[in-house]
DNA sequence: CATAGGATTTGCT
DNA sequence: GCAAATCCTATGC
């Protein structure tokens, strides 16, 4: 799903379309995978994932966040996808709004370059998280089960056949670290150089070093 | 029925 | 670097 839009336009949430390019994914299996929610078995939270695929499993983390993923097996087999970061496409107005204007932005803004300079890079990272990636999209978990192959509220959309393929980072997941011999697989995937990736992959420079690498002032 | 802890983010030190 | 915010799910008695 790297590459592909996901886009949300919801009546129940209103302010019109938005749309972001999905560029960081990790892979949860079945029952096995003492990583995924489905080492509980099917329950009433977990149902979504034993369905069929193309449809949305939402759920709620440390009490406050919102989680996306994408069925992905066949039914009666949990797997899923979690998207967990997209870089802005359009509706950014909306996005920001939905996110709240950060303080550091506003804060930032003394002269027009600096604050449209800081807010382009704040923009980027609308979406720089899974929790995040929900609140800009304004993903909730009335969505949870939603089929996102209707093409309507929420629903993915392929890259244009053109569109390069995008070079891939891998890693392991994020915040597993109890899932034992399951934590270190290599299931968290990236785009690499995206600003909107929630934080870096193993082993990739961060950008800060990547501009002082270039020649950049380190300070 | 009670309780522990989480597929996160933010702000302060 | 660290802890708080906050609620639902799963699990155990």
């Amino acid at each position: 799903m790297l590459g592909c839009l996901l886009i949300s336009d919801d009546s129940a949430t209103p302010g019109g379309p938005t749309g972001g390019v999905i560029v960081e994914t990790e892979a949860y299996a079945g029952p096995e995978d003492q990583a995924s929610h489905a080492r509980a078995g099917l329950t009433r939270r977990t149902a979504p994932m034993f369905g069929a695929p193309g449809h949305a499993y939402v759920y709620l983390v440390y009490g406050m966040h919102s989680c996306m993923n994408v069925v992905g097996d066949q039914p009666g087999r949990a797997g899923a996808v979690l998207l967990r970061a997209v870089e802005p496409v359009f509706g950014v107005e909306l996005m920001r709004a939905r996110r709240g204007v950060s303080v550091a932005a506003r804060a930032s803004g003394s002269t027009q370059a600096s604050s449209s300079v800081r807010s382009a890079a704040s923009d980027a990272r609308l979406g720089a998280g899974p929790a995040r990636l929900c609140q800009a999209l304004g993903v909730t978990r009335r969505l949870d089960g939603h089929d996102l192959t209707l093409g309507a509220q929420l629903w993915l959309a392929a890259p244009h056949v053109a569109e390069p393929l995008p070079h891939v980072v891998v890693g392991p997941r994020i915040g597993v670290a109890y899932a034992g011999e399951w934590a270190g697989r290599p299931w968290r995937f990236g785009v690499a150089g995206s600003p909107a990736l929630s934080r870096p992959f193993p082993g990739e420079m961060p950008a800060a070093r990547v501009s002082a690498a270039r020649g950049g002032n380190a300070r």
